[in-house]
DNA sequence: AAGGGAGAGATTGTCGATAAAATGAAGTAC
DNA sequence: GTACTTCATTTTATCGACAATCTCTCCCTT
């Protein structure tokens, strides 16, 4: 009785600020807010109908999460996007994949070991039928990674991960597109769950590290042509 | 000839968000703000003698930093303390510093070698002059350990790091005190800072575990007599 | 051409009003 | 006595107007 006058998410629990967080960051991922652009609070409140009190405290949240930068007294901008600072992304994104991916190997039991051959089965289904820069197939490949490291049994891990995974899907979905690949995806993928399915930490750690790092040098070609 | 009339602090670029945002992260590593503490904007406000709407600002960053919890329609409040989260806490902030140190030590030049030594000895003088929980010896923990790593490569990776530092930093401060110990804190360190100078990962590494963890049980059976 | 304002425009912060939600205390039915 | 309502109180979240502060540009003086 009360699904249908609903002008915004009822979730339990949510603010405007909590909403106004989501959509940004939403919309800056998928490069709907264009890198260095200016957010200026008037322009921001007639796009997301959301006064300034929430948006701001949206904004100081993602300049914690490092999607905007905040300079005092000269307002916010979408954080820019630099292939030296991608390179630097990777490295640390691998060095904590690396990490949980030999712990989540050593310690998951048969429930993770589902939700691994299950996000399997949806990334395989996604590099076949989508391509990247999709949302079906980014939201396919951050499942998919996800679930390999989900049981390395540090939530603060994970987190920290989560977080570099979100910038680096940024830079993946915004530089996709000019970038004509000659890579096998599907391969690469399926390697990888693979020799995690058969508890090889050595070679799925190599594989992640080569996956990601190769990803990175395409982005650095199309960058520097 | 503005040194005589500052009120407060008067860095370029700095907003009273930005003051709110650093008094109440100081506040509550120190422990002054106790873990579970619920944190109402009236009566910051009196405290801090800052507006409401800066403060509610540094309390979203807070919350991305971690050493807040915010609750939709229920306000914020302090992070609360629990061994199993330092647990945690400490199994990521030791896979993700391992990695900073072997890039750091395959990396790092002569500036970065100047800087070990003068953060080694620094840490000699506060680990025979002061003890842990002091902000003289705090200060100096820091100093040295983000020196080791300083040289990795990474912003990203240090910037991680330096948060996961900081949550631990609060935990050690807080149960400080209580703990008897009997550790000889000044060979740990002169031993993780001889093995970073002589370039021996594997060491250092294995050092840097071990000192990390013995805190950590440390703490723990304080916290379960 | 360098330096120093003046002033326009943005950003930040304050305050009070109001809406929305949670809390806690009675009260009521069973 | 327990569980469920109701209702007043308190807390939180939001808005909008205004004030204070800062930044940046442009123009003037020297």
């Amino acid at each position: 009785m009360d699904a249908i006058l609903t002008p915004l998410e009822p979730e339990p629990g949510s603010t405007l600020a909590d909403i106004a967080w989501s959509r940004l960051k939403r919309d800056i991922i998928s490069g709907d807010r264009k890198p260095g652009e200016r957010l200026r609070i008037e322009r921001l409140r007639e796009l997301y109908g959301i006064g300034a009190s929430p948006l701001r405290e949206a904004l100081q949240r993602l300049s914690a999460d490092g999607l905007v930068i905040a300079e005092g007294n000269r307002g916010f901008t979408v954080a820019p996007l630099d292939p030296d600072e991608f390179r630097d992304l990777t490295r640390a994104r691998i060095a904590v994949e690396r990490e949980a991916l030999r712990l989540a190997i050593a310690q998951g039991g048969n429930d993770w070991e589902g939700s691994v051959v299950s996000a399997s089965y949806l990334m395989a289904k996604a590099d076949r039928e989508t391509s990247p820069g999709t949302d079906a197939w980014e939201q396919a490949n951050t499942t998919f990674h996800r679930a390999m490291v989900s049981a390395c049994g540090s939530q603060w891990l994970l987190r920290v991960r989560d977080g570099l995974q979100m910038l680096a899907e940024r830079y993946r979905r915004v530089s996709v597109g000019s970038a004509r690949s000659t890579r096998d995806l599907g391969a690469e993928h399926r390697a990888i769950s693979d020799a995690v399915l058969a508890r090889d930490a050595e070679t799925a750690c190599a594989l992640t590290t080569e996956h990601y790092s190769k990803t990175e040098e395409e982005l650095r070609s199309v960058a520097q042509p």
